[in-house]
DNA sequence: CCGACTTATACTCAATATGAGCATAAATGG
DNA sequence: CCATTTATGCTCATATTGAGTATAAGTCGG
């Protein structure tokens, strides 16, 4: 029963640059940092901590598990095990300066519905998922398939953009053969840069359970500065999610909550009347942790 | 790098008996089935499926991975190598005359607020726990463990219970020394059976992403039968979640979802007046799958 | 057959939440 | 001074939600 197996940790190292969502690469972009597992280790749990804060020198703040991979692609040529890998979700602050940070967006261009470029990319894919039903064979399938399409990618507006998706969005890309990782030409895929082995696909994980998370519990503010202004915390918010929020909308359900209080501060140079500034009190609602947040997210 | 290790799949395999939620157990229900990771599977979910399909004979519908551990509890006496525990949540249909199922609330009793039981429980649950922090030391940390006991188990009304925080109610439990498998003596220890190693927690993990699940995702379809009244579906999500549900509001919800369609047929054995069948209407919904659905949970 | 009891189903109503907009305040740069 | 920008307070229509009333159509015991 005991075999020879190699469990390799991968991270999804997630922080906030101005209001631009990074994740931590290797391999000029190409790769997610990853390690085998050490028998040190407590935990995996601890295992990714110590191993994250240990290669950026930044202390990391939410970190969960996402998915455990084992599939064939993964068996090893050089022994005869199989290769397991454990993928993590991690938040850390700032990283001024630091190497290896690319925007999510490079990766997922039409995740990004906020700028021109995401819409651009939308309705290119629009088009080829078109293209891609079309030469189908059998209509019932056809029609599913195309069903499928215009669910994930709210084509025509019969349903809304759900910005969830990220994934089966990418899966759905992935079985049309529009992304390089499914051996397409690069000049017939989609926009957006690859990935070597599965590492977009675990990034889609993660970008879609951060996406879920910040709705309902105020794992936002590990990505922010420890003082902020209401709107810096709403573009976060947006290009996290991809999606605009209503201002005023914004600003009253995270101040009905009580997530923040004010610091006492004021943020000049915000181009328009100052800013008050405001932290995350989240000390005062240490004990309170699960009641769960409530964030606004809807369609521009 | 490569070590020796284990791999093992662990199965919630859940099933519900009349109203009454299950779990498939082994080992006079001691223990969840698992078995070691076969070579043979393509992907870790088609080991999983294929592997409890063999056991019980069943087609199981919903699979999903719930959680990875590999805590040093785990460490192989035997070998050099380390243990790696891949659980899954499954759901299937009925179980006529097999045996080896077990209610989930023999386990935890104290989720399960409908009954007089679960209600007894809790309040013995409420007086261990005070005495527990009565105990401590330092005082800051007994306000602090006294507010997580409050919000985790709604001590007082404060907050409202909320039916998906299982696995941190049972680490709380844990902490506590209330549960036999934290050392406790079986007089002192809470009610509810205990499991061998980690299951009881992995079972917490399971039943806490149901009642996450049934809430957005139309997977109580999953467990009940073809044909079903909407009082047998209501009394189902009343017993999976353990909370009550206002009947008409539930109905409202139900229909104006069109999750369900009229088969034409009628149940008479019904107690009072006959009431109309429905069925889940997946297969015209299929393309819909990621619209969600929304389905009320209130308190008694 | 009657009346107590059970469940099914339709409908109403108030409280609340949500989405969208208006209005004013306070800074900037010409 | 005025256009422009952002901040912030407030209103309002509509949708959603929680809870209740009312009626229909069976059962069962006498």
């Amino acid at each position: 029963m005991t075999t020879h197996m190699m469990i390799e940790l991968i991270a999804v190292l997630t922080a906030v640059r101005g209001d631009v969502p990074q994740v931590m690469t290797i391999d000029h972009g190409r790769q997610l940092p990853s390690g085998p597992l050490e028998s040190t280790h407590r935990s995996l749990q601890a295992g990714v901590r110590a191993w994250v804060e240990r290669q950026t020198g930044h202390p990391i703040g939410h970190v969960e598990q996402l998915y455990t991979f084992a599939d064939h692609d993964r068996i090893l040529a050089t022994t005869q095990g199989r290769m397991i890998a454990i993928s993590y979700l991690a938040l850390t602050r700032s990283h001024a300066g630091e190497t290896g940070w690319r925007d999510w967006y490079d990766y997922f261009p039409w995740e990004n519905c906020k700028s021109d470029e995401g819409r651009a990319s939308l309705a290119l894919i629009e088009r080829l998922l078109c293209h891609w039903v079309a030469g189908m064979g059998h209509p019932a399938e056809r029609v599913r398939q195309w069903q499928r399409c215009v669910s994930l990618f709210a084509i025509g507006d019969m349903v809304a953009w759900n910005d969830e998706l990220v994934l089966q969005r990418y899966e759905l890309l992935y079985e049309a053969g529009l992304v390089a990782e499914a051996g397409c030409p690069p000049d017939r895929a989609v926009p957006g840069q690859s990935m070597h082995h599965d590492h977009r696909r675990i990034l889609a994980t993660a970008m879609a359970r951060l996406r879920a998370r910040i709705r309902y519990r105020p794992v936002v503010f590990e990505l922010m500065p420890e003082a902020f202004t209401l709107l810096q915390l709403q573009r976060v918010m947006e290009s996290l999610s991809g999606v605009h929020v209503h201002k005023q909308n914004f600003r009253r359900l995270i101040m009905q909550q009580q997530l923040v209080e004010e610091t006492g501060e004021i943020e000049e140079r915000t181009g328009g009347r100052p800013a008050r500034l405001f932290r995350f009190c989240g000390e005062v609602r240490q004990a309170r942790q699960f009641v769960g947040t409530k964030i606004p997210l809807v369609q521009p």
